[in-house]
DNA sequence: TGTATTTTTGACAATTATTGTCAAGTAAAA
DNA sequence: TTTTACTTGACAATAATTGTCAAAAATACA
């Protein structure tokens, strides 16, 4: 399983491009970028999105790969994660279909 | 679905128990339990942990609903919510398989 | 080699989010 | 109607996140 860094690094290096010039077009510090690739720091989802477009990978699947990064951080060390999980996901399909939007 | 608040002030109620006597055994202002009860505030872990003590609830399952809520309000508004959660859980497996503890 | 370039690291500053208090308001009970 | 419980909102304190900067380390390459 790839890690978000390393898809982001792997792309970046891909097309040739120096963290300085990404971190440009993000509007950070360089040095943010690299902690990001190497998921020393997490991105926002700002980040995320910006590196999308910048870098051309698919917009949603990095954001899964983001969310899914910081839920599974979230819920780890928990004993019951797995019941965590099931749980949110009837949350999530209540609300979606209590919402008023859609 | 009951909400976690929902949970919490029920048993309170059941057990004749005052907002200030709960708060206070969770050295917090009444305030806030009124909130969390009232799901306008979320309850940290210690609260959520505290809560189950006091009020005597499954300490596991309100700490399910605890971080169930959590994650489900991240991404409720996510086109792409159920695949996280799948993702997710992948990746927590992956956490849970490698990690140095057990 | 050694010089330029890129990346990494860590200290710490700025910003934002969370958690809390307080006091006044409202509701309900006695 | 007075007391008691609960709610609300302004705002203070604390903690977490996000960022900068500059020096160190790694890498590329003349």
């Amino acid at each position: 399983m790839k890690t978000t860094g390393e898809i982001i690094r792997q792309q970046r290096e891909s097309k040739g491009l120096l963290l300085r010039q990404v971190a440009a077009y993000l509007d950070i510090d360089q040095a943010i970028l690299s902690k990001i690739e190497r998921n020393e720091r997490k991105p926002t989802k700002m980040h995320i999105i910006k590196l999308a477009e910048f870098l051309k990978l698919d917009k949603d699947e990095l954001i899964v790969q983001f969310m899914s990064d910081k839920i599974a951080y979230e819920i780890a060390d928990e004993e019951c994660a797995k019941r965590v999980l099931r749980v949110a996901e009837k949350k999530v399909n209540y609300l979606k279909s209590h919402s008023t939007k859609n």
